[in-house]
DNA sequence: AAAAAGCATTGACAAAAATCAATGCTTTTT
DNA sequence: AAAAAGCATTGATTTTTGTCAATGCTTTTT
């Protein structure tokens, strides 16, 4: 248990036996069906949780019912709703499984706590959200700067797992199309 | 000088006046006029800057030649290319400045010495980057999810001081649009 | 095993955005 | 003061994407 967890921690910030033995008590292992929700949109964000196992989605849903994907979750990842987490404010995304999943989960006061106690914890949060900010500003850079199939193609090179286990559509509300346009621009790509 | 870079630290974390005198020597005063460059893609970031007067845009360039912004910086933001910053790699944005500005300036080296030798600047750094990672996933999160209109009604509204100190086509080249798509959609907007 | 639900694809059409070109206004440069 | 450059707007047209509807296939549920 945690094993994937302390492995992502360690190849950031390396750990005594006995720090991870004292990190391991402020952790909570959660298991989650497909389609079992970890989040709901107006509810408060009161854990973030890394992802041992499994594939999971953050997204709202607009007036007309769309669902807007604004992240993807799998093996090593932390998903989260990180504004109502820090802030205490509702929600505004919800998260789902999209397959069977198991979650190590570190709750708002454990993580405030292991952040004062324990300055390798906020060397390894910090270096968490750096990796996330330059995730997405690759991933903004490339909606306001290329053209739909290279944005495609781009997203399928850097994460061919996503494109293997996700839904198609799921991709389409990722990328911020309709399903029958992401289609349309695959069949573009592939007869060629 | 370094006024509103002391003023946003504090209100992150307290300094006494003896730590605020030993991070002075760390940084670097610049001053930028209009239209020159901070950093030009292809050279490595060798610093970030504080912008403590003026504005920037840090921008790519596409094959047709349009400029693509990815991000702008008013007073009291941070502009890099923090992906060139951090691993040595050419900067794949440029920087330059849209006014006039009066920066401060940290470079690689200063900026791991003082993460290394002082807490209260890792903290401040994570707070800087988690900011930096919620904006920006707004600014996403409204992309893929809200029509043209409510996407640059809550742009005017959120940042009202760039709507009045940018030009249009700027806000255009931010949002992903021509310029003339923003100029129909700001007509539909105040026709109503 | 049968029924239902989920999913990707395709076609026809409508809506939205890009492109190309021109105009008038303002700011900057000479 | 005159010329040039930068900028926002508008119109006409093309290209791109969304919408609505239908089909066939696969997976899940009953």
């Amino acid at each position: 248990m945690y094993e994937l967890f302390f492995q992502n921690f360690n190849k950031k910030v390396a750990l005594t036996q006995e720090e991870e033995t004292l990190i391991k008590t402020y952790l909570t292992p959660k298991k989650l069906r497909k389609k079992q929700y970890l989040l709901q949109e107006g509810d408060v964000c009161k854990a973030f949780a890394f992802i041992e196992k499994g594939a999971l989605k953050a997204y709202s849903v607009d007036d007309s019912g769309n669902e807007h994907i604004i992240q993807f979750g799998l093996e090593g990842w932390i998903i989260s709703d990180l504004y109502s987490f820090l802030t205490g404010e509702p929600a505004t995304y919800n998260i789902d499984a999209i397959e069977d999943a198991e979650l190590v989960l570190i709750s708002k006061s454990a993580h405030e706590e292991l952040l004062q106690k324990f300055p390798k914890y906020e060397t390894f949060t910090r270096m968490n959200i750096t990796g996330a900010y330059l995730a997405m500003q690759k991933r903004l850079n490339s909606i306001i700067s290329s053209p739909l199939e290279e944005r495609y193609a781009n997203f399928t090179a850097l994460y061919p797992e996503i494109v293997q286990r996700v839904p198609q559509h799921m991709i389409a509300a990722y990328m911020g199309l309709t399903p029958e346009t992401l289609s349309r621009i695959r069949r573009r790509i592939s007869s060629k």
